[in-house]
Parts: C-alpha cells; sequence; structure tokens
DNA sequence: GCCTAATCGAGACGGTACGTCGAGTCTTAGT
DNA sequence: ACTAAGACTCGACGTACCGTCTCGATTAGGC
C-alpha cells in the first residue's frame, strides 16, 4: 500500500518518478470524479497521466489501491491546509455536547465537499466487497477520527459528563454510524440539525440521568 | 426493476419463462457466495443456469438488477418461512427494551446467515456507488423493516416509555445504524451483547429522564 | 426446394398462404438488393415481410433456399414478360455468328440489368461455397440457356458451319465462360464489342487463318 | 491487405508479432480446409492459433481480408517451393499450342491440390459478393498469371502464330475463363483432355478450316 | 355455412459468434 | 534501472441472428 516502503512485486528503488505519481494521483481523483469509480479504468489513469501502464502496476495492486493512496494523500494535504485545530483533537470546552456538535458540523461540510465525495464513496464501497481495501480504508481514514471522540469521551467520563460504564468505541457510535449510513446509502438527508440531534439523543443516554 | 410489471427495455410479455427465471435467481445467488460479486459475471450465471445471455439482457439491465431481484425474491422466500410472527410487527410485550433487543438478536443471527451474506453485502456494496440500485434497495429492503421500529417507537411513545418529542426515525438509527456500519465495514464484531448494550444507551437517551 | 411439391419437414399443405410467399420473395429480393446477400437475415426478410419467422422455416431451409426460389421466380415472371421470342431458342438465320453476337447482346443488357444484379451475383457466389445451392443454380438457371446454345451449335453443324468433331458443350463455354467471369469477378468490362469479339474469335480461332 | 507495409486500422509498428502472423495464418488455412469458410470462424482462428482475438481485429478488417493475406503468403512459399521455371514465365518452344496445353495440366494439378482447392474456393466465392474482396483478389493472384499469358501470345503474334489483331487479354480468356468456371461452379469437370481440347478450339476456331 | 385443425403473426428461448473494452503481462526504445 | 508506449493473451461485455419452441388468432376445407 504505502509507496515507498514496500510496493507488491519488489521492484523497490529509490529511482521512482515523483512526478509520474503525482500525476497518476490527479489522473485518477479526477476520473473518480468525473466518470465514476467503475467506468475509472486503469488504462484511462495511465493514458491521463501521460504514464505508461507498467509505471502503475509496478507500484500499485489494483484500482482501490491506487484510489486508496489518491486519497490518503489528498486526505493529507487539505488537513494540513485546513489548519491543525481539528487535526489532533477535538476541542473540550467542557461542554461535550456543544464540542460534539461543533465537530460534526465540520464533518457534514467535509462530507458534503465534492473534492471528496466521489473517491471516498468509491473507495467505502469498494471496502464493503474488498475486505482488504476495507480494512485499510478503516485502518488509515476512520480510525485516527474515531480515536478522538474516543478521548473526547473519556475526558468526559473523567469530568462526570459520561458514565463511567460506558464503553467509549460504542458511545462514538451513537452519533457517527447514523451519519456515515445516511450519507452512503442515501438513507436520509443530512444537515446540522440532524446532527445536532443526534448528540442530543445519544447524551442523555450515556450521562448520568440522576441530576 | 420488478419483473412481473414491466421490465427495463420493453419486451414485455406473458411468456416469460418461469423456469428460466428460478435458475437465473438461483444460479445468481449461488455464484455471488462462491466467488463474490466482482467475480460474478453475467455469462456465468447464463452458463450456469442453463440459460441464453439474450434472457438475461432481455429482463433485467445489469449485474446488479439481476441481483436485487434475486434477493428480494430470496427475502420474501426466507420471511414466509420463518413464519409471520416478526414479519409484521415488532412484539410489543410493554418492555421496550427488551422487545428491541428480542428483534435485535434475530437481526444478528440473519446477518450471519451465510445465504444472506454475500448477495446482502454485494448489493450493499454496489447501492454505495450506483444510487439507483442504493435507492432500491433501501426502499425495497431496508424501508418495510425501518417502518416496523417507527411503529414499535410510537406505541411506546404512548405508553409513556419514550419522550413525545423524540423523532422516531432518527431514533431507530441510533440501534440500526451502528449494527449496519460494523457488519458492512467490519468496523467491529457483532454480537448479542452489542446489541444490547446499543438498546441500552439508545434507550435512556429517549426515556423520559424525569422520574 | 420447390415450394408446392415436397418442402423439407414436411407440413405439405394446400393451404398455404399465398400472400405470405410473395411477401416473403420480395423482402428477400429487395434485402438482397439493398444490404447485399451477407447482412440479408432470415429475421430481417421476415420483419419486412410482416411474417413469422417460423413461416419462413416451415417452407424453406435456408436463406440461400428463399433467394433461390425468389429470383427463379423472378426470373419466370421476367421471362413471360420479354415475350416468347428468345425464351425458348436462338434464332436461326444461317449465319451463326451473327445470331451469337444477337443473344449475347441481349444476355449483356440483362446482366447488367438491376433487378437482376444482385440476387444473381449473390446466389453465384453462394454456389461457389455451397455446393448444393451451386448444383440447383446450375441445373435450374445456367443449363436451359445453354441447352439453346447446344442445339444452335448443333444445327450449324448440320449446315456445314461448324466443324463435325466440335463437342457443342465445350464449344460454347467459349463464349459464355468469358463473359460469365467477367461480369462475376470484376476481371474485365463487358461490352458488345466485347461479346462480339469472343464470337470471332471462338468461331476462327486465334491463329492465321490459312486461306 | 498487405501486411507489411500498413494494415487497415492504424496501430502499425515493427513490434508486431511475427510468430502469432504465421500461428494465424496456418489456423486460418486449416480451418477453411476442415470446416469450409462459413463455419471458419475469427473466434475459431483466435483460439487455434492461441492467439487473442484482438491480435487479429488489430491487424485485420475481417475473415476474409484474414484468409485472402494467408493464401497469398501460402501461394508466395508455393511457387518458390515449385521451382522457377514456371513462375516467371510461360516456355516458349516455338509451338504455342504445345506450351499452353503444358501449362494449362500443371494448372489442372493444382486446381484439384487439397491445400489450394478450399481457400481459393472461398476467397473466390468471397469476391463474387464483396468487390473489394474480389478486386484484390484479382490483382494480387489472377492477375499476375494472366500476364504471363499475355506475354506468350505476343511472342505467338510476333512468331507469325497468332494474327496481328487479335487482343491478348481477350484471347487468353478463350481458355482461362471455361477452365475456371468449371471448377468454382462445377460446371463440369476438368481434365487434360479438356484443357487440350479448349487450346485446340481457341487457337483454330470451331468453324470449318478453309485450307 | 359451421367446425376444426393446420397455418399464421409474434416473439421468447438456448445458443454461437460478433466486434470492443479493459485487465494484467511482456517487449522495445529512449532517457 | 526506470520510463512511455503499446502489442500480447485472455475473459467478459452487450448485440445480432440462428433455428426451435410455444402461444393465441385467423382461416381455409371437409363435413
Amino acid at each position: 500500500m504505502a509507496a515507498q516502503k514496500s510496493a507488491h512485486p519488489a521492484p523497490n528503488s529509490t529511482r521512482r518518478s515523483e512526478k509520474s505519481r503525482r500525476a497518476i494521483y490527479d489522473a485518477a481523483l479526477a476520473l473518480v470524479a468525473e466518470v465514476g469509480y467503475p467506468r475509472t479504468t486503469i488504462e484511462g489513469i495511465a493514458a491521463r497521466a501521460g504514464v505508461g501502464k507498467q509505471t502503475i502496476y509496478r507500484w500499485w495492486s489494483s484500482k482501490a489501491d491506487v484510489l486508496l493512496e489518491a486519497f490518503l494523500d489528498l486526505s493529507e494535504q487539505a488537513s494540513r491546509d485546513a489548519g491543525p485545530e481539528y487535526e489532533f483533537a477535538i476541542p473540550d470546552t467542557g461542554d461535550l455536547a456543544a464540542d460534539l456538535k461543533a465537530v460534526l458540523r465540520l464533518t457534514v461540510d467535509q462530507l458534503k465537499d465534492p473534492r471528496f465525495e466521489a473517491p471516498s464513496r468509491a473507495l467505502a464501497a469498494e471496502g464493503v466487497v474488498n475486505e482488504e481495501v476495507g480494512r485499510v480504508f478503516m485502518t488509515k481514514l476512520l480510525e485516527p477520527s474515531l480515536l478522538l471522540y474516543v478521548d473526547r469521551v473519556r475526558a468526559a467520563q473523567v469530568a462526570g459528563q459520561v458514565r463511567q460504564d460506558v464503553d467509549p468505541r460504542i458511545a462514538l457510535e451513537l452519533w457517527v454510524s447514523p451519519l456515515a449510513q445516511r450519507w452512503l446509502q442515501y438513507t436520509g438527508p443530512i444537515s446540522y440539525a440532524y446532527t445536532d440531534t443526534l448528540v442530543d439523543y445519544a447524551l442523555y443516554g450515556i450521562a448520568p440521568r440522576a441530576r
């Protein structure tokens, strides 16, 4: 998966063309956005990137693999661009509900960003059917974000805003999963109001009821 | 989509061979289970069903379409077989938590049934990337089940076990979506304990806190 | 081949639809003229004739068979129309060369008639590759005409204008075959001057005539 | 048509696989000989040659085109093998009749050679119906042989054995066309006696020779 | 002049081959 | 050594027709 360190066969060299790699990322993301994942082909990517097919096969094992790396690359760029304030932690103002709502509103914005939509849907879909892609997608892209929620929930437990016996890994699914499903499976509209509501329903479940 | 009433192109006739339709459903489901969705081909289905390719193309517009109908058919059979007790309603013993937990345990069993696993994952995945399939999958397969939850939550509202201002459509996502995501995206294990926990977390959010 | 008396399977009936037969002939000839023999299909003929495919398969065994009969029918019509003067004999004015030249000029005209060109080329071609069609084409269409030449040459032998030891069957090939080949295989242009020359060469040879 | 210099579409390259080309020629000729032209398919040729279909479509435009080149290749081989004595000229012993008879007997042998029969009939037939094939067949295969006759007849004119006003192009048809037609259209048997007779009739005519 | 069985139109069926696309591998020049 | 280019084998695509097989709906002939 990782370009630099391993790659599938074993060409293994520092003489790799950086220019080609960038061109392939750009072509892959552009094609997925324009014609969709299934109609994006390795040949198409190669042609658009002005690159030989072998150059792709040398460094990646599949279409999904190319796209995964391209998207990872895009995400890194984006989070560098977006400034570091939401990169490594969820804010802790002491008000868990407010903090979660704020972060989820940012997530809603990002889900609606057209640059991200096509490739991430594509990868999520591929991940459903191709377990390897699924795991990489999960561990590289989703897991880091989820860990931030775990930390924030733990902090809230320490602060007495969440019951001690609550499992943070399950708790966060109460707001993450509904949002993810609506987005992935078109099961409903996505809005600030919706995510706010999710937080409210979830929190009153996990907060101590004795007031 | 619907075989009987219209079909995509317009050949449309009462002279359709029921035997072929059944053979195609069986072949399609078997192949998806055996080799997975991407390696399931129309040619393969036709060959296995002992049917000409044209007979498939005459009545369905794509591999996804065939599989969708095949799975729909399978589901109908299954719910007829499984007896009608959980077919049209969620039991109402007066204890919402117990009722939800019982139904979710059944769902867990069904998700692990190998007959269902391969085709439904495949369809869900296709639905992520192909909006039309997604909507059909949603409206024909998911929606009916979700409506049962809506009804049960409404009943609980009448009984005073759920707050009046809660939106049942959102409430049900608190337990349905986490389960769906773990299953679809391998984001965690699925067990009775897990679904029981989901119900507990969710309920204490939507039940009136004032005691 | 012959519709009335045998037909391939054995449907055998006087209840055959004359209207359909005519429509099939017309459609077949029209299609061959319009799109050529290879792109003429049984389905196309049936559709154009407003006839079920089975009606064709019931009475004929192949595309070539349909066309053969259609063309036979057309030829009969044509010779009825053209008056009977050249139908049953080659004129015998006592001047063999003049008589042959006259008949060949008529043949040239007929070969250039667009109604005949497409189907007869098609049948001749099919006959080259399909021996059965070749024999029927030969015996039903060509042979009768060739016999007229045999008769005329025999008369010339009696009249002392052709040597007694000449085989009329071979003699006639001296003018018939060159014309046929030019027409069928595009090996040269066809004109009155050409056929006149053929007759002269055939009658008197190409060697200097000791006079 | 010509393989080396251009090819129909425009892939065009020196990187063409010679091995594949040979395998395709061999497979095509073998199949035509075994199952006949109409039952010879591009898929069949590709399979037998151990070659992808695309490799055929890349370099040739049709079944007829493949066969034409294959046969051209075979002919070149054959004339190289057969020694050069009849390759570039018809012998000139001073006796035109004897020389023509000798060459025609060789032609009769060749027409009965099973290696040649199937493909050349097939091509001739295709040429009747497909003008382009017909012209190539004519110019590449027939024309060179016919020119030899033209030269020999001209020499005979110089030697005073053929009249000065005779057109050699037409003269040669007197023996070539009858033979060709009998062979192509099954209109009669082919033998040395037959071709000898044709030469006699052609040279001296069928009319009584005033002596 | 009605009855009934063969023929008719229509077109779905199991097949074969078509010509195209793309996958992944391999070869050739060029840098 | 890696690259761009692209030919190669292979497998699937979706389409066109083949020849066979039902389906009602005429339709012509023997009663």
